[in-house]
DNA sequence: AGCACATTGACACGGTTCGCATCAAGGCAT
DNA sequence: ATGCCTTGATGCGAACCGTGTCAATGTGCT
């Protein structure tokens, strides 16, 4: 549970502050855009004291998701709002398949969550 | 106030030939939107030979889980479809969690399939 | 401190999508 | 043939989405 970043020494690239200015151009967006998408739940990104947006890589990485859905799919906030929650669910039971343990349990556990994810489409 | 229902008294027949009048009165939609969505792709209404549509029991209900995708949660159209997808590739793999038989082969299967289920939400 | 610039939230304006209504042309049963 | 229904096409009003603009506040530099 040691740092999980790379060692920067200095000369990382990586801000670790991306405001919203930042992150809108790095990805063709709009910065209203992004503080809709935080306001529909979309994406939650940290605050400084001044509360000021401050936006991580997963988040980035998130957007340029939900971009991908809406742009070249044409698919609504409400549509990628779900399927953003599938794939949250599917991210976490995709160990409990690909896990060596093959204990019942498990597979109990993966057969809920599948059940659970059939709810989400109105099943 | 003629009777417009079939005369079966003795069974449930499975093959009544739904039209879209009869289909769409019951599901509460208009005539024209269960047109609109065979046009995209949503539903696959079998033909009569005068080219009109007859509707089977497992596609009304399939019209129910879009109803209530689009009028309760405000999903897109595209995005309905989406969803459409990825329930139907968790309603071929569920027999996969849910079986008796823990090989190799059937979880290496379920993985690949969930994979499958990733590419379609953009991760 | 002051000054310049970015960010905040709120509002409004085009473009698009959706369901619904309407229409003429043709099918089906009485 | 006479009604009723279905077909495809078109258009309209409402809602959604991205974007621009605005005043007020935060932030960094001199």
């Amino acid at each position: 549970m040691s740092d999980d970043r790379p060692r920067t020494d200095h000369a990382m690239p990586q801000e670790e502050f991306i405001l919203i200015s930042v992150a809108a151009r790095h990805l063709g967006m709009h910065p209203q855009t992004l503080r809709k998408y935080e306001r529909l739940g979309l994406v939650r990104p940290t605050r400084t004291l001044g509360s000021m947006r401050v936006y991580s890589h997963d988040e980035l990485q998130r957007l340029r998701v939900i971009k991908h859905l809406v742009d070249e799919a044409g698919i609504n906030l409400a549509g990628v709002q779900r399927l953003l929650a599938v794939a949250d669910v599917l991210q976490r039971i995709r160990p409990l398949a690909t896990g060596s343990d093959w204990s019942r349990a498990s597979a109990r556990r993966l057969t809920q969550e599948l059940d659970r994810l059939g709810a989400m489409l109105g099943l």
